[in-house]
DNA sequence: GGTTGAATTGAACGCGCGTTCAGATAATCA
DNA sequence: TGATTATCTGAACGCGCGTTCAATTCAACC
């Protein structure tokens, strides 16, 4: 027997990848056969070597095109380096937020990723990464923020907002746009500059909401 | 035939135990077979069965030892919040940097560990968590932190830190003690109360992050 | 020096793996 | 309607998996 139904050839295709991409991230690519994403959709092992060349490809497929969704998805905004870092903090929280599998994977499955892809998708991410850490740098610059180290300030910049990642789960008790001013005021509180107090100290009290303070 | 040398018996559990620890970081739990880690000692698979019940038991021993190590190695010190922090914050990264292997597979592997041992290991976890919370907590009621949500701070500075494991190598261009210390000042921006300028005019601008707001 | 017992081997078990492929099916086209 | 073609099945391939266990080896003890 064969294609029990009507024709899935443009369905079979989508639906694979978003099986493996939700067993991949729940047990593991390597703890997840063919066999089980074949069973998610319906269909035999063998129906999905239509769709992938093996089941390394499918790996490298996920983790590429969300990168490459991820790069195309955010350019840092003509503006000064403090909005510059608002907008990539909040872009990268609600972007994470809607794609927690995709994300999980993408650093999760690294390691399990051959060398060839693994040099594409490290390539990808050190990318995305120097979008952060050039607006750093130029905050460093310019004076806005205070950094000692732009990599280091970079990578942990970048643990802390994926983070979320572990354990926001959607109906629980912090709504999405909270979670979002959360993490941007600890983002910009640790790489702020400490406000030069102008001229005549206006103000007491130079608290961290007032708005563009940086 | 059978022990080809001398006996082995009390060196081959632990050896057994590192080169799990080390294969598993590298290759991950499900990609790495107990003859693989038989191999890198130098013994048969059957042999690991003197020393392990199976390779789950492996996995769980590697990861509760590695918990209650962290919580043994470290109690808070009778001192003020922001001490306490400064602490944590210095335990939490050099511990981790002299364990790079065991902290990684101790949050990567969580979802190949059996719903029993994952229960323990979670509940191990939390409890650390809960420590750098208290921290934070006292501090927010003190008002030397401000911290909007400490659990979502708790959960941010721990990722944040915890990050340093996926970049750093021994003798890279940063050394560990710079390291420590440009973490500490990032995670103490991050949650630090705006020093109130002192008598004078305490106003202005109360934003949202004044207390217990959820 | 013979016995004991801990430590290990090596073979075997059943199983599921990734992948291939000839054949079957059904939609499409002439 | 008959031929074509895209889609899928089901069986098969060799392989390595986790685990068990009888047999073997060797250090330690009497």
């Amino acid at each position: 027997m064969a294609r029990t139904q009507g024709s899935h050839a443009e369905i079979t295709g989508p639906r694979m990848r978003e099986a493996a991409l939700r067993l991949f991230a729940r047990h593991g690519y390597a703890a997840v056969s063919m066999r089980q994403i074949a069973a998610e959709i319906g269909v035999q092992a063998g129906a999905l070597y239509l769709y992938t060349t093996d089941k390394q490809a499918l790996l490298f497929a996920l983790m590429r095109d969300h990168l490459e969704d991820l790069l195309a998805d955010w350019q840092p905004p003509d503006a000064a380096p403090d909005a510059q870092l608002e907008s990539f903090v909040r872009h990268h929280i609600r972007y994470h937020l809607d794609r927690p599998d995709l994300v999980f994977i993408a650093y999760m499955e690294l390691r399990n990723l051959a060398p060839d892809n693994f040099a594409v998708i490290a390539r990808l991410r050190r990318e995305y990464e120097a979008r952060l850490e050039a607006i750093l740098s130029r905050g460093a610059d310019v004076g806005v923020f205070d950094v000692a180290d732009t990599r280091l300030a970079t990578m942990a910049l970048i643990a802390m907002l994926t983070g979320v990642t572990t354990w926001y789960r959607a109906g629980g008790r912090l709504d999405r746009a909270t979670i979002e001013a959360r993490y941007w005021e600890m983002a910009r509180r640790s790489v702020a500059a400490p406000v030069p107090l102008p001229e005549t100290a206006p103000v007491a009290k130079l608290g961290h909401a007032s708005g563009g303070d940086i």
